[in-house]
Order: C-alpha cells, then structure tokens, then sequence
DNA sequence: TAGTTGAGTGAACAGACGTTCACTCAACGG
DNA sequence: CCGTTGAGTGAACGTCTGTTCACTCAACTA
C-alpha cells in the first residue's frame, strides 16, 4: 500500500461529480430535464473516469471502491448500484477503451490501404487517437500486465482480435505474397507489439511525442523494409 | 483494492521465515554459528522474497507492509529495520533483477559475438534465465508499466542502458556498416522492445515456452534480415 | 567481563477499508 | 392518480492499514 501523490501525466478532464438528489430545487426555470436512465448513465459515467483518474496515480489493484465514492461525490453504498465490484468496472474500462479503438483502426484501413502508404499514413492517426484518448492508453498499458487476472486476460484477447485482423488485411493487401499465413500472423504480431510499445511511452511521456513519433516511423521502416525481403521457409 | 485468491503461474521457492530471537535455545548441540550480520541479512532476503511472492498475486502498489511482515514471520514494525518504505524496497528488488540479468547478459555477448549466431545463440539463454528468475521478470513486467514513479523511472533507465550497450555491440560487430549511429540506436531499441516483450510472454504463459520461443526466433529473423537490408538516410 | 548496539517485540493509535442493512423519495407505469 | 421501482443515503460492523513508542536481550566491542 504505497500512497502516491497525484503526478498523473496526462489528462485535465474533471470528473464530473453527480449532485445527489436535490435534482428538483432547480433555481433557474427548467434546463434539467433528466429522465431516470439519463441521470443514472450519468453517475456511471462519473464513476468510470474517477475510476479512470484515481487508478493513474497507481493502477486499479490499489485504488479502493470508497476513493471512487468520494471522487464521485456518492456514498461508497451507491457504487454497487453500477459495478458489482472493482473488477467488473476494471472490465467496463476495458471494454470502452478498445471500442473506441477500434472505430480508430477503421480509420486506419481506410486511411492506408496501399502498402505505401501504411507508415506514414498510420503512425499519425494512431499517435493522434493516443493524445486526445491518453487515460484510456495509459490505463490498458497498466492493466494489460499488472491488472487483475480477468482484466488482463480480456485485453490480451482484445489485442488478439486487432493482430488477427491486422493479418487478414496485410493478406488482402498483397505486400507479403510470398509469405506463408503462419508468418502473416507473426509479421502481424510484430507489429502490433510494436505499435503497443509505441503507444505506451506516448503515454508515459507525451512532451517527447515528436522525437517518439519520429524514431517509431524509422523503425517501423526498418521492420518492413526487411521483413518485405525476408521468405517464408514453411508452406501455407 | 481488489482482493486476489493467489493464482500465481510460475514460482514454488518457499519463503524463508525468520524465527525470531530463539536462536540460542538449540535443540541440537551446534550447527546454527549465525552472526548478527548474517541473521539481518537472511531476514532481509525474506523480506525480498516475501514481497515478491505477494506482488506477484497483483502488484507493489497493492501490498502492505503488514503483509510482507506476516508472510516473513516477523512484527510489522522490523520491516523498518530493513527498508524505510515499500517503495525503497521495489527499488531493492529493481536492483537485484536488473544485477542477475546483466551477467546473463554477459553470457549473451560472449557466446554470440558473431553475428550469424546472434538470434540462435541468444535467445535460448535469455529464456532460461527468464525461466530461472521467473518471478523477476513478472516483477519488472509488471512494475515497469504500474509501478510506483521511481520504481518505474529505475526500470526504464535500466533498460536504456542495455539499450545502449547492445547498440555499441551492434556497431563493433560490424553487422550494420552502413547505418549512422543514431539509427543503429534505433535498431537496438527494436531489438531490446521485442525481448522485453516476449520475456513478458514468457513469463505470462510458461507453459508455451517452445512455441513462444519459435514464433519469437521467426520474427527476430524478418526483423535482423530486413533491418540489415535497410540503408540510413541520414548522416553519422 | 562490563557496556553498547540494534534486530525484533508488542501494545496502542486513528483512520480507511468492504459490505450489510433499513431507509428515503423522485421518477416511472398502469 | 396511486402503487412500484430503484438510485442514492447514512449508520454500523469487524478487519486491516501505516506509524509511534518504550521495551528486551543476544551479539558485538573495547
């Protein structure tokens, strides 16, 4: 139990407190029309990024229900309401960080279809999607080896599926024609191992971003370049 | 604070409990000549070793030094006698990793000096020693992302100092005459992220070892073969 | 041999922890 | 309009936390 104190690199963006139910004393005439379920995806919400904000300054293992109660303005009870426990929610966060992911790789694919393309016309839509979603990288970067076992094993999977599809559209591209699908997957593999160390040290420091970037696309070159002159020994 | 039910993969290595001042009541006639020094030493490594085995259930930042204490056999307060805090002693377990490892490293360099038997001469022996020091490498995996700052900061700047020695191995082995000395940084850097990825892998999942080191082998290939193809465009 | 040192003890503290329970009372649906 | 529902309350519980303090008593030193 080592207590940090909050020098959390990243994100500004206050967590919204939910006031509890004085929803009805409006003071001004009526700009409050919050249905039952609204006010409730509110309040989860609100628990989500505190949970977000708080698991910064050490991880999700460490952070305990009552701070995210506190954070969030609510009584620690209130929590069970939205999370049966702190690993469900870890789950939720999971879950929300690779959807927003994804959409981002779709934009990749479309982006840089042509193997040319691909460095230079990915490395900054990625780098972008880190910056503007930095507590969500930052997060998965912890919790992918330090999270609790379930948590862990659902981002292992979720970087999986991206490596497959990756394998399939770097199939479909034709750059790797003479490779065998094994290899496509382990070229694949490569890359996203890559790109996922990339993106942790965006993460851990994001002044340095340009060099990062830089350093990243030369290497990226490296891999490919070679890799594309490189022959498969195994059959299909 | 999520409560972990121990569901460690790798380590057996019992914990040594200190039994604490009985020293002198020998049932037996004389086989216990331990000095003052000796007795503080060995509690000091079961102190080590005691944190390891619980952060391995989930991480520094979540253990207390209550805990610790317990596992040792010992009054909470004799921790203080050893380490002044939880993060002191990451540092300590930091140090002891990052030590083994660079005699290992030391076998590295001399079994594979030429450049052909790199990735065959290297790998098997970074994996053994990643199967013998299992616990330290899931520490450093884990801690290196959700550690505590300075924990995290010691990690990363050991890192880069292998980073640098393998890029000054890279320059005098003469495999890369044609990359300006920035670049084979950067070579270097690809290299030490790919081992330290799958060293995190093998750690994760023991039990596919074989197949993890094949697939690994495989990609170091298309990365050296293609990377040795590649030409700098920059200057030296 | 007498005196110092320091690893480990054990009690005590104030606070934080997860979880339970009975409760309120505004929004909802029939 | 009136009964149901369920998000949020607040007190209470037993347990665990980090840290303090005065202490013991074996190993060391002079």
């Amino acid at each position: 139990m080592i207590h940090r104190t909050s020098v959390h690199t990243c994100p500004p963006k206050a967590v919204e407190a939910v006031p509890y139910d004085r929803a009805m004393q409006e003071t001004a005439e009526a700009d409050d029309g919050e249905s039952r379920a609204e006010r409730k995806e509110r309040t989860r919400r609100a628990i989500l990024d505190a949970a977000l904000a708080l698991a910064a300054d050490s991880n999700l293992a460490a952070i305990s229900l009552r701070q995210v109660a506190k954070q969030v303005g609510v009584v620690p009870t209130a929590f069970y309401r939205h999370f049966g426990s702190l690993e469900l929610l870890g789950l939720a966060l999971v879950d929300e960080s690779f959807r927003s992911l994804r959409l981002m790789l779709l934009d990749v694919w479309r982006h840089a279809p042509e193997y040319r393309d691909f460095i230079d016309g990915s490395l900054p839509i990625v780098a972008q999607h880190v910056r503007e979603n930095c507590s969500h990288y930052a997060f998965i970067a912890r919790e992918r080896t330090a999270g609790p076992p379930r948590v862990r094993e659902a981002i292992r999977h979720e970087i999986e599926l991206i490596t497959r599809e990756l394998a399939t559209d770097i199939a479909r591209s034709g750059a790797a024609e003479h490779y065998s699908s094994k290899d496509i997957g382990l070229l694949a593999d490569l890359i996203v191992s890559f790109v996922v160390t990339m993106a942790e040290r965006l993460v851990e420091d994001p002044d340095s971003e340009e060099r990062t970037l830089a350093d990243a696309r030369t290497q990226l070159r490296m891999l490919l370049v070679g890799a594309l002159g490189w022959r498969s020994t195994g059959r299909t």
